[in-house]
DNA sequence: TAGCAATTATCT
DNA sequence: AGATAATTGCTA
């Protein structure tokens, strides 16, 4: 099975000697390919190798270069690359925020890298993708990616401070994260990715997009459940209504704020005491 | 140190 | 099952 995030036991900084004990370590699976992912999963971990002449370095930012269109004698580029497989596997991170390892090796030029073996440097999110001409002048296909800061981007205001930096700690907080992801994959999967508002679907270069909305939010002070009984199938814009309170949903799922109703799947279970605690806390009651 | 072939886990 | 791959280690 596949793990997205951390690998438990295996802090960021760790050092493998080579792509197999990387192997081993469940860090990154493949034993050539950059790209560790499916293109119905996504991406759980790259290898900075600088084995693609477009690739950039930045440290917290990353330009990733999609992998194909190379020769296996010469490792030039002589063909076009495609938006399949793995690099579809990356644009999939992008499109639901799915986190990915990012292991730096010795080959790489950058003075970032280790001199030998390679590095585990942690989470990075993929931030955008899109096609140019590369140095070779044959499409290529590239992911900006920036560093997760966890840090900052957990919500642990009202536990103790740590004094240094509890890996266990980070490891609790991005498997949270990864459950999310994984719910809000198969509620969109419930739906063929059909907004239960207006059922549109918005199709995209790497296939069906939707939202996942919590309808009682997750995190202090809310505290909503994670779980697919407090989890709905949105298009962008009616899942920024929903969160700001542009409308509601009655305990028959009738919309407040907008016309008709909720669409639900039989097997989909919506806890009506999420719906009260929307309504009574984000509806606009004028 | 190039070049090349063996190797192996993984994805489709 | 076959193809792929940002490797590795051997040979000259």
């Amino acid at each position: 099975m596949r793990v997205f995030g951390h690998v438990v036991g295996i802090p960021e900084g760790s050092e493998f000697e080579n792509r197999y004990t990387l192997s081993q370590y469940g860090v990154h699976r493949p034993l050539q390919a950059g790209i560790s992912g499916s293109q119905d999963e996504g991406a759980d971990s790259i290898v900075l190798s600088g084995g693609y002449e477009d690739d950039k370095d930045y440290g917290d930012v990353i330009i990733y270069t999609g992998h194909g269109g190379r020769s296996q004698v010469t490792g030039l580029q002589v063909a076009d690359q495609k938006l399949t497989r793995q690099n579809l596997a990356l644009a999939l991170n992008c499109q639901r925020g799915t986190p990915v390892r990012v292991i730096r090796g010795y080959k790489h030029t950058s003075p970032i890298s280790p001199k030998e073996g390679y590095r585990y440097d942690g989470l990075y999110r993929v931030d955008s993708y899109w096609q140019e001409q590369g140095l070779s002048g044959f499409v290529i296909w590239r992911f900006r990616l920036e560093k997760i800061h966890e840090q900052l981007a957990t919500d642990t205001v009202e536990e103790p401070p740590s004094i240094y930096e509890n890996s266990e700690r980070i490891e609790i907080t991005i498997q949270r994260i990864m459950r999310d992801t994984k719910l809000a994959l198969s509620v969109k999967e419930m739906y063929n990715f059909e907004c239960q508002v207006c059922q549109i679907r918005i199709l995209t270069n790497a296939g069906l997009y939707a939202e996942a909305a919590h309808i009682q939010p997750l995190g202090m002070p809310h505290n909503g459940p994670d779980s697919i009984d407090n989890i709905l199938c949105l298009c962008p814009n009616h899942h920024v209504m929903f969160d700001f309170g542009g409308f509601s949903i009655a305990d028959d799922l009738t919309l407040i704020g907008l016309e008709g109703g909720l669409y639900k799947e039989p097997k989909h279970f919506i806890n009506p005491r999420y719906l009260q605690y929307h309504r009574e806390h984000f509806a606009d009651k004028i």
